[in-house]
DNA sequence: CTGAAAGCGCTTACAG
DNA sequence: CTGAAAGCGCTTACAG
């Protein structure tokens, strides 16, 4: 190897031990200000560089965490990786990203795959279910994005719960409010528990407004490209022919690409049709018109995980504590794309 | 520990040695169909996870990347970083992506400090130019993203190279062959190389049609969040009433951003002012009107990178190749934001 | 305030 | 086809 210069030979330039080299590199224990001067000189003359496997296979301390993630692709995952590298809470760990595709193949493989080389695991799930993640083997403290199961306390998995359901619920509500009555849905399944969740939210607030549930306006998409499928959704929607006076769809992407369908198509939005969305991502505020959104608060999403994943990394055993669940709370972002029909 | 089962308890249990373990997990030497059968079901039996880093210390290999890049909140970074860990290239190796949020010290010190952990590196610089970041130390394979400054030869850094130049002056000479003259620019630094080389290319393609140049038609913006600032520098372009009849913005997001100004100040896009972007994320696709932008083949980009970089760190000793540049080609995509005028 | 020795859990020659 | 031994480069008790 090139670089074949270790902590001994350090020690020997610097005539100290490697004790005191690592001492002066890991500020531990105690050192003369000029034994610390003569160690620091070696260092830069002989261009030392420490050895991550033989710190971590020693020590058993990585100070790295992994953010196992569906897709980058989708600005919600994107932006809530960026909040969780910049959280304050993640000061002093490295965060290693970790893509799955939305495939639950790589999920499984991710997931059982490289715990070991970090000390704790942020989990986004997506194409698995509590079924398909729990039996998976856990070495790490653990958080998991969603909806507590109830076995998952046990197993000591921490979780941090976003308001999928009474956010829907108040946006539809905010809808209904406004006037509308036929509100159509463009449902994609984020993951096997958020879908499902807004759709209770959508169904709970109709029903506290005393409107009929009505299956033909509601519209499932795959979620492998929200782009793509958010238009084939809204085309086929306004193929069927189904009268509808506001659309609310599970993601800002879907939103933001049926707005494109919707403008091509002579519909004016919020005229003709009041629209929603879900995620309050970026695209969605600059919008024309800007979106009315549920925003599920990424910053404290990403706050919460990384503060329940480090208070469970500094325990003895991680096992000892029950697992744990924060709900967090959303905001209802209303914006142009709901707004009251104007006399034209 | 709980998990002390290491390759020596499966050896015992299985009855061979810790070699013929180490072969049956790696595929390496040789071992009879029964040996291995007994080996895996003593691995499956004790729950073995084999430790990252002991094998990373004695075998010197990771087969991991790491990707460096600016913020994940960009969608072209994001969109980039998902292209590069589907490429098929990247098969077998483990991508780790570190965020720098496009800030200097933070580039510099994720750049020095996390190589050693990983075979290979692809950095996406933002806010180091090569005076900055030529002077580190480079310990592993290196791809940088952008243009070959003349000492990386000699560093066996490789570069892949975008079209941002040519793809200003396309988009650029596009909006001319439509009859607008007055082009207005609002172009953030995307790092200290790309902001430049689309200004050359714009005023190169207004030199190419006789077109003087006019400093009062550029904004430039900070870049820290391109969403905000586009709406900035939208704003400030409309009230100093300078005329214009369209718009580059040297950023999709920058643009989709000003478009949500123009929108809201009564000015129509594209009869009023034609409008274009550059690197075509998915949001300009389904902006009302579609976005017209420059796509500098992320996919292609990716896959260069991780060819490039594979093949460096499948040499014995990674120097004992010269630095090499890779250009990649661009496609203009010409969409309804920058038509020509119909009479209203 | 500093040292000498042991050992973390693997893989790598070397041997048979 | 398989074993026994050495060693990768650190940190961790233990000692003084």
């Amino acid at each position: 190897m090139a670089h074949s210069v270790t902590m001994r030979t350090v020690a020997e330039r610097a005539e100290v031990s490697t004790k005191t080299v690592s001492n002066v590199i890991n500020g531990t224990g105690s050192y003369s200000p000029e034994t610390e001067q003569r160690v620091r000189e070696a260092i830069e003359e002989l261009g030392y560089r420490m050895n991550p496997f033989a710190r971590g296979l020693r020590s058993r301390r990585t100070d790295t965490i992994a953010l196992v993630l569906p897709n980058l692709g989708q600005p919600f995952y994107a932006e809530l990786a960026e909040q969780i590298m910049r959280a304050p809470q993640t000061q002093g760990l490295k965060v290693v990203l970790q893509s799955t595709h939305g495939d639950a193949r790589r999920e499984r493989a991710v997931l059982s795959a490289h715990q070991e080389l970090v000390d704790g695991v942020i989990y986004v799930p997506h194409a698995l279910g509590p079924d398909d993640y729990l039996p998976l083997p856990v070495t790490r403290p653990t958080v998991v994005l969603g909806e507590r199961p109830a076995d998952a306390t046990t197993l000591s998995l921490d979780y941090v719960d976003p308001a999928d359901e009474q956010g829907a619920r108040a946006v539809v509500g905010h809808l209904l409010s406004q006037g509308r009555h036929r509100i159509a849905v463009i449902g994609e399944r984020t993951g096997p528990m958020a879908g499902a969740r807004r759709l209770r939210g959508y169904r709970a607030a109709l029903a506290e407004a005393g409107v009929d549930y009505d299956d033909s306006l509601v519209i499932s998409v795959d979620d492998a490209d929200l782009w793509s499928s958010g238009v084939g959704a809204a085309t086929r929607l306004l193929r069927t022919r189904v009268r509808f006076d506001a659309l609310f769809c599970f993601n800002d992407v879907v939103a933001v690409a049926a707005l494109s369908v919707l403008t091509r198509s002579g519909i004016k939005v919020p005229n003709d049709v009041a629209l929603a969305g879900f995620d309050d991502i970026e695209a969605a505020r600059f919008a024309s018109p800007p979106l009315t959104t549920v925003d599920l608060r990424r910053e404290s999403i990403a706050r919460t995980a990384v503060t329940l994943l480090r208070s469970r990394m500094d325990l003895e055993n991680f096992r000892d504590l029950p697992g744990r669940s924060e709900s967090i709370g959303y905001d209802l972002r209303v914006r142009a794309s709901s707004g009251v029909p104007s006399s034209r």
